[in-house]
DNA sequence: GAGGTTATGTCAGTCTCTGTCGTCAGGCAA
DNA sequence: TTGCCTGACGACAGAGACTGACATAACCTC
């Protein structure tokens, strides 16, 4: 698990220049701005070539979110720890509360990537199709498996999912309007609240 | 409005060679493929100068999604158009129905959009991040505005349109893997049904 | 028909991303 | 220790998306 100091001189190496590839690049990123910084000075700021920054991260836009993966293996562990006898929105609810949790946790970061999705439109893309993407796709499977139906034949893991993530983009959205200082999860837990409102008034 | 045969030889040219440039992309990328297509191949096929290729289209991307700001267009005027009486839901419901109809007059076209982003993640992330992202908004605006609420500080806006955005995608994507068979609008409509179930069970 | 406007061509350049090959350090076994 | 293998990296070349600058010719207006 926490093979970091272990598993090797040549293990530490790389996970190192990885870690100096993201610290150079949040730190350009956020002094210069996400078009003002090409692949090169991201490299050449980690004292290494342009070739090996493209050898850590397939794109420029994936080196800003070069934690994600870690995020979406604990948020997946978050949906299946979720007890069986609970229900199913409440399982979501939680578990996008324990991930807006685990996002709070690097707040800096979180809102400098809410801050350059703001302004550029590659990230937002990137942050859009991709991450949060994967965490949708998370959280379909886990529904789907819960339910126990087909995700491509019933719709309603998707529809829960996709709502979810509104949910949860519009408070990510909020809070960054507010430069963090409203907690995530309290903005989190308001939308879900809403999402309650919503299903009802979708009933009456 | 139909000022296609109007407005000057000029205009004409300029939409023509748009159009041309259109046809040109979808034959190669339905022949040959997305990434195996170049915007020189395009602009080639369509007795252009690369340079024109992108004065006409931002990124090779657009080009396959040419005729979506149109398509646009008309959703936002569905939207505008249902009768205020009308519940949100099923103010929603309609839209993306009738949306689903317009889109539907396309198969051909249509199909091979879902069949690139299905194969090609820059497609795939294109069509997420700006298509959807532009129906996403127009509904969260339009709903926005039948609440009488803000958008910024409100999340159920964009909670109702993140789902109904999520039943259609669930629908586009089943309605592809059956070649377009089975009519996107009853799929549209199946979906929604879920929608209320989902809704039912939220609260229950 | 003169003169302004505009769609296009040409050219050069930047930047992201990839294939290839050589090098060198780390890991491993005799 | 010695020798071999693997894996991370550097250097280089190149494809391909996209952009700025300038010239040209067709169009449009008066």
């Amino acid at each position: 698990m926490e093979a970091d100091t272990e598993a090797g001189r040549r293990q530490r190496k790389k996970h190192r220049t990885r870690t100096e590839l993201i610290n150079a690049a949040t730190d350009l990123f956020a002094h210069r701005g996400f078009d003002e910084t090409t692949t090169e000075d991201i490299a050449e700021a980690a004292d290494v070539s342009q070739r090996t920054f493209f050898r850590h991260f397939p794109s420029k836009e994936a080196v800003l979110y070069g934690d994600m993966d870690e995020l979406l293996l604990r948020f997946r562990a978050m949906l299946d720890g979720r007890p069986r006898s609970e229900s199913l929105v409440v399982s979501v609810r939680e578990s996008v509360l324990a991930l807006a949790d685990d996002y709070d946790d690097q707040r800096t970061l979180r809102l400098l990537q809410a801050r350059l999705a703001a302004t550029y439109p590659a990230v937002s893309a990137y942050s859009r199709a991709v991450v949060q993407q994967a965490w949708e796709a998370a959280l379909i499977e886990s529904l789907a498996r819960r339910m126990e139906v087909d995700p491509a034949e019933d719709p309603r893991p998707e529809i829960i999912a996709a709502a979810a993530m509104g949910a949860l983009r519009h408070s990510i959205r909020r809070w960054a309007k507010g430069r963090g200082r409203v907690e995530l999860p309290v903005l989190v837990a308001q939308a879900f609240d809403a999402f309650t409102d919503v299903s009802i008034a979708a009933v009456a």
